[in-house]
DNA sequence: ACGATTAGATAGTAATACTATCCAATTCAG
DNA sequence: CTGAATTGGATAGTATTACTATCTAATCGT
């Protein structure tokens, strides 16, 4: 095999695997699960792969790896990128609920009704399934003893507006295509890194707020000691009444 | 005194379960595991619980349920919680450490070292493990093949500004036991509550964009049924060009 | 010709978060 | 007092997820 590219990217599945950083066999695993499609067979035993699966694969890592999709997740959202449905909107919905758990039909979904109808996305806008998200989100919160006030969640739900907005306007209206894909990466993959920028914007924040001592020193990762924590000390509900293990 | 409800809240361990409606079994895992404090023991086989337990099993279940943390990482957080820092912007640290990937210390993690200066996010005010997170998610999203413009960036940068300095502005400066709470719940149980509101918002306006067709109903759960999706149909892998089949 | 490579099938693995079982020591109901 | 029920503590088992590894027979490359 020479170095040249003959005619086509042709890669043997070894040379797909060294080109994406992919082990052969978990390519091969991708295969069996259907998130990457089958190379052209030349053989009984041999195929062909081209660069829609390089692509592909780095598709897979990106949904798996960055946005820690699951492959069955994964998987609903890629097929519905191979096949799309009518309306980028449609494609919306797809890939929220690619993320987001079923909701049997008989659980009481309203406890936020009042909270969506304020910012306008009510059961007439919005999934079920997506809204369903929000109650149990809020619900973890409050059974933690964290009781946001409305008006915090007013700013937050303002600040996700805004951002929902800029997601929309940035979808590039040419390809369809092109603007579906958009969509579920803009969707999926950008929640890590608005994630990571609310962390960063808090610890500037709170730096501002608190002048506060040392952040956990910014260059070493002297990576928490667990055990050495162990002391006691009385807080959420934390009275060690003997001594702990482990 | 108090005919109702005997002196202290008293629980066996099948009580405590009963209450919080977590397993006995796991419960027992948790005490195994430290997240939860042992109660007081009656004799050789016999402890009793109280209400501290199950405010702390509300909290694990929280941290662990709806901020899908993993058990070692909850036990971080709580442990901080226990045995708090002397300042709440360390401890803001720690709960930011604790869902955050260590990152060896010969991993480069300038990439975004020019996005991160310009919204004043840099090495000095922010640590190095949530900046690669960040830097971690960009990879992610361009070896997918999407290129956020800048423009893009910079609004999402500001509008997590503008949450993070919500988040720090409510945070209650009366006691620091409650401060340091809610900073950590505050991090770390809201996040599934702003990815919430972001879909809402993102279908809300892309409902006002493309008008489009029917969300995928708003009543029902038609469970996707992706083996039926399992007609393969030969999409490209990621972008517009190439000359693939499809 | 013949060692290297591959498809496809199947089996094994590591990590995670529980669950279940056991046993001896109580506790409690009658 | 007695016997059924409960518990702490230890240990083992399970379900799921996302891979890894092995094997076989066919085929490629040289």
């Amino acid at each position: 095999m020479n170095s040249f590219q003959v005619k086509e990217f042709l890669l043997r599945i070894s040379q797909l695997a060294a080109v994406t950083d992919v082990p052969v066999a978990t390519i091969k695993y991708y295969l069996r699960e259907n998130l990457l499609h089958d190379g052209v067979l030349t053989s009984a035993t041999q195929a062909r792969y081209d660069d829609s699966h390089v692509r592909r694969l780095k598709l897979i890592r990106a949904l798996v790896g960055t946005a820690r999709l699951s492959v069955n997740a994964a998987r609903e959202v890629l097929l519905s990128l191979d096949n799309p449905p009518e309306s980028g909107h449609d494609l919306l919905g797809i890939a929220h609920q690619a993320v987001t758990p079923a909701v049997p039909d008989d659980v009481d979904v309203s406890g936020a009704d009042a909270l969506l109808d304020r910012w306008g996305w009510g059961a007439d806008t919005c999934d079920r399934r997506t809204r369903a998200a929000l109650v149990e989100a809020l619900r973890g919160l409050s059974s933690a003893g964290f009781e946001p006030s409305a008006a915090l969640l007013d700013r937050y739900a303002a600040a996700m507006r805004d951002i929902a907005e800029a997601d929309v306007e940035s979808v590039p209206m040419g390809s369809t295509e092109a603007a579906m894909q958009y969509v579920v990466l803009g969707t999926l993959l950008m929640e890590p890194v608005l994630l990571a920028m609310r962390r960063l914007a808090q610890q500037r924040a709170s730096l501002d707020r608190f002048g506060a001592a040392s952040i956990r020193s910014s260059n070493t990762d002297d990576a928490a000691t667990p055990a050495s924590l162990l002391r006691h000390r009385q807080f959420l509900g934390a009275a060690p009444p003997g001594p702990a293990s482990r």
